[in-house]
DNA sequence: ACTCGCATTGCAATCGATTGCATCCATAAG
DNA sequence: CTTATGGATGCAATCGATTGCAATGCGAGT
């Protein structure tokens, strides 16, 4: 069912049923109602490759996301895809690899469906390769980035401050009387470096030598692993922060294993404020890195946008400490 | 850059561009070489629209969602994304709410957008309504459910046998000696039925009186609040089986706080084998509903229909028990 | 020298819409 | 009765590709 069957059916010429789909005026009353009734009877659907073409829109955001098993990016498309939907825009979804090769195929996809928009979620699409395929590819596009910046007029970014928040865990133990306080920290991203680098700020601030395990496995018995080799290296341990909820909740099992009491001996403090904190135990003290409200603002963000609106090019969210039984 | 400018600059007609962008035979060596050359040059990129207009064809694949935050969909997402990132295919990914009128919505959309295939993720669309508007939207288009049944010819199911695998579970306490098995249950959903009719019918074989808590909050709040309401009602109960693994980590909460032990006491299963169940302590026993293997055995059918090999209407999946410290 | 065949290339139609401009007609104003 | 006015409608171009068929030209076979 196209335009001209309606139009022949209807006794009419293409344009006027044009006129009656998109509501626009120039038509008469009973015409209008005539050819509405024969759309409906027809459950005509337009095709949209061929209003694309002429309208030049696509109606289409292309979300690139790297890891669609993180919490943090679930989180935006699920608020990504409520707000589209009800704007009318689909999201298309690219899942890409972890290669630079990969990540720019990505983004050339979108510009051959001639995207509106784009969303890059995660941190990992922060590198050069990505800059210089969006400066080529995507230049006239708004692009939305979760968590993570480039230095491009038409990028725009949520990042919650993971830096200054790990710093405020360090701060947080050592004003509790502790004196020894590690970090444990997975694979590195720019993500985790800022986790990292806000320890590493922290430790200093308080006058502790830093002590950090890095490539830890982002699972529970990485944590376990990283932990209990952590505390048969260093004894004196008395407190532990981790870049990832779940190796904290690894290392909380080691900590019991070895004989000592979380948070008596050692407190333990996360780093995502993820479900896992209510459910081990104890209860893990973690740091709110906003994901809920990330998500929100980025999909904040691109209605605006998509609406013609104007929205700031980085929006920093400021986290928060939720203390539970692990300190 | 349009394929128009291409030829004007290589000094050909459209139609020699266009055969060299899609390796057709009948262009000249040298020819060939040379519109290559402009075409690398100018970074040409393909219009899908046009190309989908005059081909019929999309390269699309519509995938409607209803709760992106379930770990099932999650996985499914992943892999599918995966493969069709592979194909040359995108993902066009809606998020649908909890209407009939939205379900059938996004299907019309699929409609307009010409999709070549649809996956439908979660029991959630199996109902009456979204099996219309398929055979009325869709009914030549190859649809894949995930977690779900639609008695249509083009839709392909991929199932596990949560009635079976729960009944399992109430066999498995009985076998052990537990005399008052209780069932804890999510809001009703397909999914979440059929595991309510295992336990029905296990309890039944087992000789044992059904206690089902029905309509709990899937949270640890929600599982712990049951729980202790299931207790205080029933303090003969000695073993529990959940729908969902994050309403057993409440309930065991809730048995801990009444000062019972898990398993002495009362044993504990979920149905979900998540992460969930390594990182409460005691670590949960849980049925695995083959999370992993649905989302690849869905993708597969995916991929085996989009190359044009035929699949099976619907794969069933087994389900198994995984023992740990909670029975 | 003529024709046949083949490789190379272009023409023009097509896909399904949208839209500026021209046309037509009826009514009202002069 | 003529002309201005404006609402309703159609024509035809356009968007950016693909593709069947026709045309061209060149070398080879007879």
């Amino acid at each position: 069912m196209t335009i001209y069957d309606i139009a022949k059916e209807a006794g009419v010429s293409a344009s006027t049923v044009s006129r009656v789909i998109n509501d626009k005026p120039g038509v008469n009353r009973e015409t209008r109602e005539r050819i509405r009734a024969l759309l409906a009877e027809h459950r005509y659907v337009p095709n949209e490759a061929a209003r694309g073409l002429v309208t030049q829109s696509s109606r289409l955001v292309g979300v690139l996301v790297a890891d669609i098993r993180n919490q943090h990016h679930i989180e935006g498309a699920y608020y990504i895809a409520q707000e589209l939907a009800r704007l009318g825009y689909c999201a298309l979804v690219l899942n890409t690899g972890n290669s630079d090769e990969e990540r720019a195929a990505g983004i050339r996809m979108l510009e051959t469906r001639k995207v509106e928009a784009a969303v890059l979620m995660g941190s990992i699409f922060q590198t050069e390769a990505v800059r210089a395929a969006i400066a080529c590819s995507l230049p006239e596009v708004p692009v939305f980035m979760l968590n993570g910046e480039i230095d491009l007029p038409n990028v725009y970014s949520v990042l919650s401050d993971d830096r200054a928040g790990t710093a405020d865990c360090v701060a947080y133990l050592a004003g509790r009387g502790r004196k020894r306080v590690a970090f444990l920290v997975d694979q590195p991203t720019p993500s985790s470096q800022l986790k990292r680098q806000g320890y590493e700020e922290g430790a200093a601030k308080a006058g502790m030598p830093a002590l950090v395990i890095a490539g830890v496995e982002g699972s529970v018995e990485g944590g376990y692993a990283a932990a209990r080799a952590l505390l048969a290296e260093h004894p004196d341990v008395d407190g532990l922060i981790c870049s990832l909820d779940i190796i904290a909740c690894g290392a909380m099992r080691a900590i019991a294993d070895s004989g000592r009491r979380v948070p008596q001996d050692v407190a333990v403090i996360g780093t995502d404020n993820s479900v896992y904190c209510d459910i081990c135990t104890p209860r893990l003290t973690s740091l709110n890195t906003m994901v809920f409200e990330s998500g929100a603002a980025i999909a904040h963000k691109l209605v605006d946008c998509l609406e013609g609106r104007s929205t700031n090019r980085k929006t920093m969210l400021f986290t928060s400490l939720v203390e539970r039984e692990s300190t």
